[in-house]
DNA sequence: TCTGCATGAAAAA
DNA sequence: TTTTCCTGCAGAG
């Protein structure tokens, strides 16, 4: 859970829930990052944005963007990127400070208007502005940047589905010479910026691809019709802020779609297939659960 | 109350 | 390949 926002439902300004479904991968990021921007107002002329950091460990130098302008907001994969210009910063490009943040397994970013919650637990960072606030716990990765450091951290990035100038080929540039099984391609994210554990299992799963397969044996053809799919699944993921990779004539029930009939495979290890029934296989693959039913998933 | 596990990734070995 | 780190939750007892 993390990254969510509470701007679509009523009450916006109450401490909210996240919802129990949201699992934070790259169209988390994506989403948290057009609702920071949204909620505390970004721009060359925007107000300023009160920054307090409450673990000075994981926040050292925070205190230069308190009092900065947000001048707008980025994502790339599963990572964030702010740009504020700090008061003594002189107009233009240069002194420009990026806050980088990466929610790692734990992080949450939680969004809201008007006035914040009483701080209390682990709050690493809050962002506030007379609009809304942003509160940050349990992030990997917490940090001022430099044009220079920020370009080091997107460098070591693959294509993120989510950007519009994504190009396709040049993860299959990778993909197509590798002895790596296509189930541990997916989660590097200098080949494709954005994929998680859910992502990686369902999407192997639409497509009928064996997890265990080398990289250079999927056909690219096939590889083209993997990423569309992302593409589409994420894009949905970014404006329903939850994964669902099931069609809707795979879910038993109509109407909204219920955690449980979210997904094909991922954590229904031991559960029937959904399109033949066989039992859902689980292994330990790239450090991480994978899910795969080995009937439907030949190729 | 305690334990283990989770959406991640860097460091250590 | 294994360990480590950050937090919150569910399930066991």
């Amino acid at each position: 859970m993390s990254g969510q926002s509470n701007l679509d439902g009523p009450g916006a300004a109450e401490p909210h829930r996240p919802p129990e479904d949201v699992l934070p991968e790259g169209h988390t990021i994506h989403r948290l990052a057009r609702d920071l921007k949204a909620t505390l107002g970004a721009g060359p002329n925007s107000e300023t944005v009160h920054a307090t950091a409450l673990q000075e460990r994981f926040s050292a130098g925070i205190a230069r963007i308190d009092g900065a302008r947000l001048l707008r907001t980025d994502a790339w994969g599963k990572h964030f990127f702010a740009a504020f210009r700090p008061k003594d910063a002189p107009a233009g490009t240069a002194g420009i400070a990026w806050l980088h943040v990466h929610l790692g397994l734990y992080g949450t970013f939680v969004v809201g208007r008007g006035e914040p919650p009483e701080p209390k637990g682990e709050l690493r960072l809050r962002l506030q502005s007379s609009r809304g606030w942003a509160d940050l716990r349990g992030a990997t990765a917490c940090e001022l940047l430099d044009d220079a450091e920020r370009n080091a951290v997107l460098a070591r990035l693959g294509q993120d589905p989510l950007r519009k100038d994504a190009d396709p080929l040049r993860p299959w540039s990778k993909i197509r010479r590798s002895k790596v099984a296509l189930g541990a391609l997916l989660m590097q994210q200098d080949v494709v910026a954005g994929i998680g554990n859910v992502y990686r299992a369902e999407i192997l799963f639409r497509h009928g691809l064996d997890p265990f397969r080398p990289g250079r044996e999927l056909s690219q053809e096939r590889w083209l019709d993997l990423w569309n799919d992302l593409v589409v699944l994420m894009r949905s993921g970014v404006r329903s802020g939850r994964i669902v990779t099931t069609r809707p004539a795979d879910r038993p029930r109509r109407g909204r779609v219920l955690r449980d009939d979210a997904f094909y495979v991922y954590r229904r290890a031991g559960l029937p297939c959904r399109i033949c029934g066989a039992p859902v296989q689980t292994v330990v693959m790239a450090g991480r659960n994978l899910y795969w039913c080995a009937k439907d998933q030949p190729d």
